[in-house]
DNA sequence: TTGAAAGCGCTAACAT
DNA sequence: ATGTTAGCGCTTTCAA
């Protein structure tokens, strides 16, 4: 706000009018003459005027803001997600703040505190790995605060919900691994409290126990942070003697760790080890060896997710419901699960 | 705003005293007893009083907010620049509103149109590749609106520019591709209105005029849009019968094109052509081949780029000088320009 | 068709 | 140490 703006004040003495007449005809308002509202439009225009917004938040409780809080951006899932999110908000004329919890709670909680000040009309979430509890979320929500989760949601919260058919997408690529011939399959997880992650994990369980290789299911949990400590976790894990010979990834980061360790211990991909793994990368099918993935909806999600909030946030008629909008992720067959 | 928020003049009413006295106590001021303060402090705990950020903004022509303006979010620079971004803005109090060229000068225009109007009190920018005038860039910024360029500088507004070691980097890169036996080194541009491509490509070419290659020095330019184009364009390339045998790409998202049209033509990488791209991915090391890369420093960038911002913000005595901040670049070798 | 005045929530003079 | 008042820029009754 450094701008020496113009005001409506400012218009108004330029015009011999007063600040109603020139707001009115700002606004386009129909008690105002057309030769009025041309002659204010036209200084308007040569003057630059452009109207200060929190000025028009202070009157309307209405900030056209929403913000948009997710774990990290550094990740083609998120990344993609927002893009959606923003090209949804820039057309209806809302503006987007970003917040990143980097997977903290405490970050999480402290930005949702800060948006009770009403900052914002509406808020997209996709909680942190660590968030186990929720009562920042519903003392915002209680507070008549709409707010749509995406992918990472919280079934607690009775609201829309978007996310991927993270069960199926998880029995799907558990499947494809047995089906390949994998008779150990692990899933990698990133934490233990996200739906996301343990319906993936259900998945992947579920599939195992319908092909009779139940006995064979591990699940490991990594870190969302180290990526040394990770990278410790899947060796010990690939140096086990009934190491896995299949391997779904919950999300994209674990993928570079797994293709170096194997190569480290000398595992061959898929020869050895198979893998699939949750990814949005565009550079997939060029990793040695291309890798297996479910893709993700990501920018569609995020659209969604934008439309229905900013949707609920203008039309009082449409309240969010408790409703889970589900688009389907695909499974892309690539030379890490088969081939060689 | 949806909230029913708690004012001043409700924890006043509550308290027994005036706005003036609960808001000085909530700002901690000398003139206000302690105890008072406590019984303030107390009231506001439990109402769960948060400040209307809007109407101080009001008062104070400051809004505590930022702008982040860049061309998309979907690359690996971008995204772990606005991690840096984030960073430092959320510990200084500060909140980022993102919005997103999609590289078209048009929405640039019309978003900083639109922030003229005071909505944040600085401008972290890097360009579009549309954008060849900077009318709309040096209107905002003739009104005050400190601005501080990130990677896709503008040369010819007066500010901070964060950026890194371009030209040096194009040099290294291509000098590198020489070394490894290289006679035709071409360049693959997203844009030729971006500063930091003609700096990589000046020093691509000088590294060859050095090295006496000059003649071998190509320059391709590719779409920053559609992949389908760029796909054709450097298939195009590859067929010429004085196709290049070393690539510099300068940015990331060409190398999938590059090495799924060199496995279609037959072309073995490195064996007959040598590939660098300046990227920040964390998979280049797993792709196939491992890929040499040119790694800005993107987190420092954005942090730096936040930080000179922020206190340029709050400092009237630390005002924006024209000056380059340069973060040099990293040339990690791989297998992509040597081996095998 | 236009203008005067009040008020959104907050703070900074200026009283008391 | 606390209260009164005016005003940030804008919109919206209500009056003219």
């Amino acid at each position: 706000m450094a701008t020496g703006n113009i005001t409506i004040k400012e218009l108004a003495k330029e015009l011999n009018l007063s600040t109603a007449a020139v707001s009115k005809a700002l606004r386009d308002s129909h008690e105002i003459s057309a030769a009025t509202k041309e002659r204010v439009m036209a200084v308007a225009e040569k003057l630059n005027y452009v109207p200060n917004p929190y000025a028009g938040s202070l009157r309307h409780r209405k900030s056209k803001t929403i913000a948009v809080v997710l774990p990290e951006v550094a990740d083609s899932f998120f990344s993609l997600a927002i893009n959606g999110i923003e090209s949804v908000a820039i057309e209806k004329g809302y503006h987007v703040l970003l917040y990143l919890t980097h997977e903290s709670i405490l970050k999480e909680e402290a930005i949702f505190k800060d948006l009770a000040s009403g900052r914002v009309d509406g808020v997209l979430l996709s909680i942190s790995s660590e968030t186990d509890g929720i009562d920042h979320i519903r003392s915002l929500f209680n507070r008549n605060m709409p707010i749509v989760f995406f992918d990472r949601t919280c079934e607690e919260i009775e609201t829309v919900k978007i996310t991927t058919n993270d069960y199926e997408s998880g029995y799907k690529a558990a499947e494809h691994l047995i089906k390949c011939g994998c008779k150990r399959v692990a899933f990698f997880s990133i934490s233990n409290s996200l739906q996301i992650n343990n319906k993936r994990r259900q998945g992947c369980l579920q599939a195992c126990r319908d092909h009779d290789v139940e006995e064979g299911f591990s699940h490991l949990l990594l870190s969302n942070r180290a990526s040394e400590v990770n990278y410790q976790l899947i060796k010990a894990e690939m140096l086990k003697p009934d190491r896995p010979d299949g391997i779904v990834a919950s999300v994209e980061k674990f993928t570079t760790d797994i293709y170096l360790i194997c190569r480290e211990l000398g595992l061959g991909i898929p020869a050895d080890v198979k893998v699939v793994s949750f990814s949005n990368l565009a550079s997939v099918s060029i990793l040695d060896p291309a890798l297996t993935t479910i893709t993700q909806p990501a920018f569609e999600m995020g659209e969604l997710a934008s439309s229905i909030l900013i949707k609920s946030i203008e039309l009082k008629s449409f309240a969010l419901k408790n409703e889970n909008r589900v688009i389907p992720s695909t499974l892309t067959v690539r030379a890490s699960t088969v081939g060689k």
